[in-house]
DNA sequence: CTGAAAGCGCTTACAG
DNA sequence: CTGAAAGCGCTTACAG
């Protein structure tokens, strides 16, 4: 009885080559199979005669790998984020051979599973994608996982990637102070207990202690990584006539938001008040004046945590933690021309 | 000899439940499994028991169905595009129970074979990110393929999705002719043999008709969806003397462009002139003045596309095209206030 | 340098 | 309502 797909398969080649399937798989998937000279010649021909791909299905099946990494994206917001951060990702997939199945958390906990290792050999988790239960669960299980943009529960030894927030935060200060002679430099938190925020503040933090600038908690403030939260928080300043000459908003949302404040007050930017970001998102070039800000490579940190994960998954092990350098942009709201 | 993954199998859950493999199955993959109520409990337990999930692989191997779906895109350009496409195709994917595979188009036409019948049960195509033959080949062997964004070439009877470029734009021209009494309107296109570009002239050229008002081909400029360009090219007009009180730039980016160039001649926009563009992208918001422009849901191109994908696939048909209608956005540069 | 055979974990006629 | 058995297309010891 003939198969239903028209797809040739090993058999086939093997016939076409008169060598047995054994051969065929090797030539496949050694590096260097060991076969004479004119039988991989003929080999070759069939495949390419046959314009034969190898089931993959069959081919995990056997070998018990997917060949397949999963990336595991939360399901709102982060727009700006995934183009580059799939560009990484994907490129680091391919170079390391792996299939890319990309999923996105859905709200309902049900029986849903669409990444595991059921499906991949290792999953990217991107930001809070995942319970820590359902982490714990892959640790024990030893199913490889790598953390994006997350530090791993405590007790879980999960290998992650995070961007230099500190020094980033700590640069763009003393930017601030050195070239621009800034001194009332107010500080914008991002939501509760957010990991970035908490060590861009201890960046901001370091700087000013660097530079003999005493802290004033008045002039730390709380802009939630969000546009409006952050205009409010700025405008109740000024209403309470707080003394301030620039403000790092936390991220660029934040920045935004500042900005309007600033602008409905007369304020003049960056004259009056300076202003700078944090992220480079696109929204920055476009801003009035343009941002500036601290960047980090979202492809980068892509690349890396798929690059970490194939390593997890060939070698068995992986650093634990990369921390990626980031750069300040600049551009007109800090003073600069 | 004891598995090395230490996920369990039908057999294991079988073994627990005291029934076969084969009820397993049936109960794992029938909506309205034959099976005793008693009996469905007990296999309901067991799978609960041992967190039981059917191996991917294995499942395809001897289906003939992988389950999955692929998502192909070119490598270069359409960051904005992303997000709300994979938005779109994953939550269709996902409905129709389809795994998401994703590839990004290399340059390098090696033997590289990302997707195709061997690894998906279908793809969503993006514009241009295979060729015309490997798409023929794919037709040939009846392999289900849905091209988003892209016409499909001449002969080859793919189910494609496209958004109303030309009803799209003809409601803008009209919007400035109508409302803002615009008569000197610019249009600059896209690149060359581009579709949407060719479809948004000739709604432009409708509108104009439908008002009387005579073409004038020095109207018609290049502005090949760039910032550059389009900057270049009004500048141009602006040197040159040529009057005109609109442009219809193509899209976002071009009227990014249009807009320094007009700022820089300092023009007013829109009391001098108009401008609107096509897309509506992020950077439109932000635009000085904030611009007016045409959407089209990516979103629900995305989801669109993937479904008609899930049916081909399911049912052997689909409708030929979806044409997705779009939406004027009205903002302040037409002359909105 | 080469091959026969078992087995990966499922699904699916077929039989009862 | 339930099960035994073949088979999906590969890989991988094992043997020579």
């Amino acid at each position: 009885m003939p198969k239903k797909t028209g797809s040739p398969t090993i058999r086939d080649v093997a016939r076409l080559a008169g060598v047995s399937v054994t051969t065929i798989s090797r030539v496949m998937n050694e590096p260097d199979p060991p076969v004479s000279a004119e039988t991989l010649a003929r080999i070759h021909q069939a495949i390419a005669d046959l314009n034969y791909v190898p089931h993959a299905a069959a081919r995990s099946l056997s070998s018990s790998r997917s060949n397949a990494i999963g990336l595991l994206l939360p399901h709102v917001g982060w727009d700006d984020y995934f183009p580059p951060l799939l560009r990484g990702v994907e490129a680091a997939a391919v170079e390391n051979g792996f299939d890319l199945l990309i999923a996105s958390r859905r709200e309902n906990g049900s029986g849903a599973r669409p990444l595991g290792p059921h499906n991949t050999d290792g999953v990217v988790v991107f930001t809070d994608s995942l319970s820590d239960a359902e982490l714990a669960a892959w640790v024990e299980k030893k199913f490889p996982a790598v953390l994006l943009h997350r530090t791993p529960p405590a007790g879980l030894g999960i290998p992650h990637v995070q961007y230099e927030n500190k020094d980033g935060t700590r640069a763009m200060i003393d930017h601030l102070i050195e070239k621009h002679g800034k001194r009332r430099i107010a500080f914008l938190r991002g939501p509760d207990g957010n990991e970035d925020s908490h060590w861009r503040e201890l960046g901001y933090r370091q700087s000013l202690e660097a530079h003999q600038i005493a802290e004033d908690p008045a002039l730390v403030g709380f802009g939630n990584f969000n546009e409006d939260e952050a205009r409010n928080t700025v405008e109740d300043w000024l209403r309470a006539g707080l003394d301030f000459d620039a403000v790092f908003a936390g991220d660029d949302d934040s920045a935004v938001g500042v900005m309007q404040a600033l602008h409905a007050a007369g304020k003049r930017i960056p004259e009056d008040v300076a202003v700078v970001g944090f992220d480079d998102a696109p929204v920055a070039r476009f801003c009035n004046p343009p941002l500036t800000t601290v960047r980090a490579s979202i492809a980068e940190a892509g690349q890396t945590a798929t690059q970490m994960l194939a390593e997890l998954i060939t070698t068995g092990k992986t650093q634990f933690m990369a921390l990626l350098p980031t750069e300040l942009v600049i551009r007109r709201s800090c003073g600069c021309a």
